[in-house]
DNA sequence: TTGAAAGCGTTACCAG
DNA sequence: CTGGTAACGCTTTCAA
């Protein structure tokens, strides 16, 4: 591997001079330029990155944009492990991260996250929860990390501001709508909903003795693009059996006693025929609640989403029968690998990186959580 | 962030010796020791990895054991793909992997292995797959990356080689049916074969329309620990309900045909009431065969292992219905991970690291293969 | 048992 | 326009 000296002394000239030509920065006599890149091309020189780590001893820093930690059940406490975990395997000590948390029912908020994150403004309440190196300082970031789980225009006012500000930008949990092209197309790590409600219709079928009577979706809370297309999935699974019904209930915009009510208002009227049930988000304690309430006599199959705690404990009582996990820590740990990567090293950002669709049973379910803690 | 330096200061010592405190080479006074110590964890020192690398000469260089990368399907190649993807990840510009490939049906290759290994000496025929990085000189590995899928004799010839050598060890794929204890202990990287069984003893019953008739585990091929743990957690899956029947096959030491023929014999008195069948290797494209020979009309019920190509096209064909993966990658990754941070950043050894059992259906395999690409 | 100093490959700065 | 040189934080070697 040659180095910077090597190809001063091939070129005949002072490393000095050799900087100035792989930056571009002062002023080089085109003759010694050309001499300096014969040089370089000559010897193959790749610059070491430690090297240059190390001389220019910068930090960076990582805004990471999602709901708070403690929204939807403790589940964007997830990611942000395995963001930390990213950085800690990679041993980077100059990398640093900053939360930059909304209230993912309140677009307002992430509007406000927005025009943090654009003007490098600090974090006013930064020292929720301790699991992730926070910055305080004003700075800005390097780079960014965000689960845009929000509507299409709030999402625009964030890719104008990347765009702005020229970072690069990795989203995960859902994609940009608009997700740019070329070199400004921002990356997504996750899954691929459609393919998860696919999954899902398979293992109800898998669970119904006999394909009849209706299988239902449920959406609860914010019925977002994401949601509907595993809603889709589903249904487009069902509609190969021509003797099954197919039913899709959606609600948003409730108080959690109101979503009870609710979803026992929607499901009565389909109760006697009832055969499978898909919850498409983390709800499925609800629904479970609702068929309680409703003194449903049999089991009624249900294929559920994301693995919480609560879950778990309804798919080790049996009232789940199978849990779809999108991965969540991972996510965050190859969306953190990734962006790493680019800035540190300047290696290219991937297009994408899609989460395989884990399903998970009772008989599954610990070595998840064995997984979950490496 | 503090440095060396800073501790050095804080201590009042030279940076030598705290570099000889921090790394335990060379002798410092009990007293002096204490202080730097003290100094260390007061100033939360963390080493700059840029730097570490930047001025270690030393290369590390890993052996890594396995079966030939073409055997069992192409198997090998995946784990292989997964150390040298860690390896780039950590950016350890100074570790070298070389493999020490053996032939898994013939245990003196694999002690020819442990003989070169022990001895240091050069492979004779790297050069055959250029995923890995190669080292040609001969040279003591570093540490050692191993899938002892071999008698528990062989094993012991390894383990007292890796006792003898004092190096560090990390098993994949299979446990070391003896693992030593304490310090001495080697990690495991992979999957617990008795919850592989119980999972697919589940999908299977979810398979059956009604739990009834005899359901078979099918071994072939080598019949070591790991696949009879597997039979067992399928089988006593099952034993829960007692209106069916179970069965299990066993057969090794043949050749392709007669296997073929072998399997067909065992199931053909099976035939009238089999629900469904469990194959506990990756062998389940010579009992799809078996079945198709025997012309059995209606399908049965076929749940498989491991994730190749050939069971791809099987799952996609609906010939076999569900497939759990080890994550032979990820194995690979883990493995190398840990082995790296241990040897080159003197992080611990983990105890063990448990796979999560995959489930792989049609409507999920793609999401699968896409991950196995990044 | 300890300290001092020379690298590792870059970048940044200051003289010429 | 160009060359020389001091950092960056760590490891390693040589003296004391």
């Amino acid at each position: 591997m040659s180095t910077v000296k090597d190809v001063a002394r091939h070129a005949g000239v002072s490393i000095g001079t050799v900087d100035r030509v792989i930056h571009g920065r002062g002023r080089v006599a085109e003759e010694t330029e050309q001499r300096v890149m014969a040089a370089i091309a000559a010897l193959d020189y790749q610059p070491n990155l430690h090297a240059r780590n190390l001389s220019q001893s910068k930090t960076f820093l990582f805004d990471v944009m999602t709901p708070a930690p403690e929204q939807d059940g403790g589940y964007w406490r997830i990611p942000l492990n395995g963001v930390q975990r990213a950085i800690g395997r990679l041993t980077l000590s100059n990398v640093e991260v900053r939360r930059r948390c909304f209230d993912r029912h309140d677009e307002a908020s992430f509007r406000a996250a927005v025009r943090r994150f654009a003007a490098g403004a600090e974090e006013p309440s930064d020292r929720v929860d301790g699991s992730v190196r926070d910055v305080t300082a004003p700075a800005q970031a390097d780079g960014l990390l965000v689960a845009p789980v929000v509507s299409r225009e709030s999402q625009s006012d964030l890719l104008s501001a990347i765009a702005d500000l020229g970072i690069p930008a990795v989203s995960f949990d859902s994609r940009f709508v608009d997700r740019g092209a070329g070199d400004r197309r921002i990356p997504f790590v996750g899954q691929d909903p459609y393919q998860g409600g696919a999954v899902a219709g398979r293992l109800s079928s898998m669970l119904v003795r006999s394909p009849a009577g209706t299988v239902a979706s449920v959406t609860l809370g914010r019925a977002d693009e994401h949601l509907l297309r595993r809603a889709s999935g589903f249904h487009d699974f069902w509609q190969r059996f021509p003797d099954v019904q197919r039913a899709e209930i959606v609600l948003s915009d409730r108080s959690e006693k109101e979503y009870l009510r609710g979803v026992k208002d929607k499901l009565r009227p389909l109760l006697s025929e009832l055969s499978a049930l898909f919850v498409t988000n983390a709800a499925s304690e609800l629904v479970v609640s609702a068929l309680r309430e409703l003194d449903v006599e049999c089991h009624i199959p249900l294929v559920g989403y994301d693995l919480l705690s609560r879950n778990m404990d309804l798919i080790r009582s049996g009232e789940i029968d199978a849990i779809i996990s999108q991965k969540p820590e991972l996510q965050g740990y190859e969306a953190a690998s990734a962006l790493a990567h680019h800035v540190v090293f300047e290696k290219q950002l991937p297009g994408e990186i899609l989460m395989p669709i884990e399903i998970v049973l009772a008989e599954n379910l610990d070595s998840f959580i064995a997984a979950e803690v490496t």
